[in-house]
RNA sequence: GAGGCAUUAGUUUAGUGGUAAAACUUCGAUCUGUGGCAUCGACAUCACCGGUUCAACUCCGGUAUGCCUCCCCA
């Protein structure tokens, strides 16, 4: 429920406890709709343009779906996950992301009988036990972009980071810089991380906590420390791009020389490491200089399927996090956008014009005019007031006398001129002035 | 999961160990014939629970929520 209402009128039943909204959970309030419409729009036209196909897969999981993808220790499944009670214990869990699910229904609809690769796109609420933060929520929205089936081509991989990049131009979004990375494949990644391990365990008397930590769970992560005493270690470290095997690095190659085709701005950058287990090869992430989180991020998943029992069956895909665009398109879009969809006021005096007013509005509801009342407001200054402020164009006025002589008045709320015209005629009348 | 800061009306902010102030919003009255006007009025158990005190919105502790830095991530 809106703020603005939880207040009760009678103090006698006012509530002591207050509700609120889930932490970390927040509602949509009517004067945040204008950004979210807009986002899905962009998120939807981008989709259509591209061929990528809608597709909405439920809010709840078998949690084994993400169990057995992300990574066992990856702190997403560890710690972060929503378990749902009934439905037999701990079976279900909120969707922490939205690959998994996408890719289970890949492989339950057989999909893979399609012309390959098969192109997904998907908008919806993801839910993780997080600390809540700036732009760090227990549930937000994602639009997503799967390329799932075909052949491992660093193309596909580009036209995913393409169609996020759209996106968030379209939001008007400045200084994109995309972040991109590989982190090999599972031929050349043990090699490496193994190599990793080596290096960082010779060193390890100088490691933070948390890399000591990183060291045992997750190696990769070390080249993301942000602790300064890391740097220098990080600095020397074997680079991922100097030990992915050949096949890696000249299909990050291919791929990088697609984003210049495409004159999208990128940064190589060897540090970028992702969290979830399924990814392979090419990673990437999107950032603005607005704000220090990436605002999309993805990349490709050759064994995510596999893993879930499929044939081998490769796919990239990414993911934009909605709630920080808007965050972002809030400060860059004008108010002005916003201008009320009202196009027409009714203003009445009496009880018998009140009567009729409510009959008009139907009469209205054949065409696309929307229409405005305030009824209960039987003060025709009031009724002005709230015609002004509601963005109308025009008010329609009906009053004892109008009634008498199956008139209304027409009143441009710009100009304020009006006029009187016959009742019967008013549909007619306005369509005209409106266009 | 760790550390730090914050929380006063619908919103944005004052303020004090002796039970709260302003602006805007909303609602009502003046007001049954025309535009954000004017005047008057209404709307806060000062986030919640407990402690100290003659007395707590103020001091202390805890909880919740928000924000910041981590962990991690969209």
């Amino acid at each position: 429920m809106p703020k603005q209402f939880k207040k009760s009128t009678d103090k006698n039943k006012r509530q002591k406890f207050a509700f609120k909204s889930p932490k970390g959970m927040h509602d949509i309030l009517p004067d945040d709709q204008f950004y979210w419409e807009r986002l899905s729009k962009y998120g939807k036209d981008v989709a259509e343009f591209y061929g990528y196909h809608k597709i909405e897969t439920p809010i709840l999981e078998d949690a084994e779906v993400f169990l057995k993808t992300l990574g066992e220790e990856s702190d997403v499944v560890e710690k972060e996950m929503f378990f749902v009670k009934g439905g037999g214990k701990d079976k279900y869990v909120l969707r922490p992301e939205g690959t998994a699910p996408v890719a289970r229904a890949f492989i339950e609809y057989g999909m893979s009988h399609r012309p390959q690769p098969v192109k997904l796109w998907y908008s919806g609420p993801m839910f993780r036990k997080e600390q809540p933060q700036a732009g760090r929520f227990r549930q937000f929205h994602q639009i997503g972009f799967e390329i799932i089936g075909g052949s491992i081509d660093p193309i596909y991989d580009a036209q995913i980071i393409l169609a996020s990049f759209h996106i968030l131009e379209q939001a008007k979004i400045k200084n994109l810089v995309i972040n991109v990375n590989s982190i090999g494949c599972r031929i050349c990644r043990p090699h490496y991380r193994k190599k990793l391990i080596e290096y960082y365990k010779k060193n390890e008397r100088d490691l933070c906590v948390d890399c000591k930590r990183r060291l045992k769970t997750n190696p990769l992560r070390l080249l993301d420390c942000k602790n300064a005493n890391c740097a220098p270690l990080k600095v020397k470290a074997p680079s991922l791009l100097d030990n992915i095997c050949v096949s890696c690095s000249s299909h990050l190659k291919l791929v990088l020389e697609y984003l210049d085709e495409l004159s999208l701005p990128y940064v190589l950058n060897p540090h970028l490491v992702r969290g979830l287990d399924y990814y392979s090869k090419t990673v990437f992430e999107i950032f603005t200089d607005q704000s220090p989180l990436a605002l999309a991020s993805g990349g490709r998943y050759d064994y995510l399927l596999e893993t879930m029992g499929s044939r081998p069956t490769p796919g990239t895909g990414s993911a934009i996090g909605m709630e920080r665009v808007i965050e972002l398109m809030r400060a860059t879009h004008n108010a002005s956008a916003k201008s009320s969809k009202e196009k027409v006021f009714f203003v009445y005096l009496g009880d018998l014009a009140k009567k009729k007013v409510l009959k008009l509005i139907e009469e209205f509801r054949r065409t696309n005019i929307i229409t405005q009342e305030s009824f209960g407001k039987d003060l025709i200054k009031r009724q002005m007031m709230l015609a002004d402020k509601s963005g109308a164009q025009l008010a329609l006025i009906l009053g004892q006398r109008e009634v008498f002589e199956e008139t209304i008045i027409i009143r441009d709320l710009k100009s304020g001129v009006q006029e009187t015209i016959p009742i019967t005629k008013v549909v007619d009348v306005v369509k005209k002035r409106l266009q």
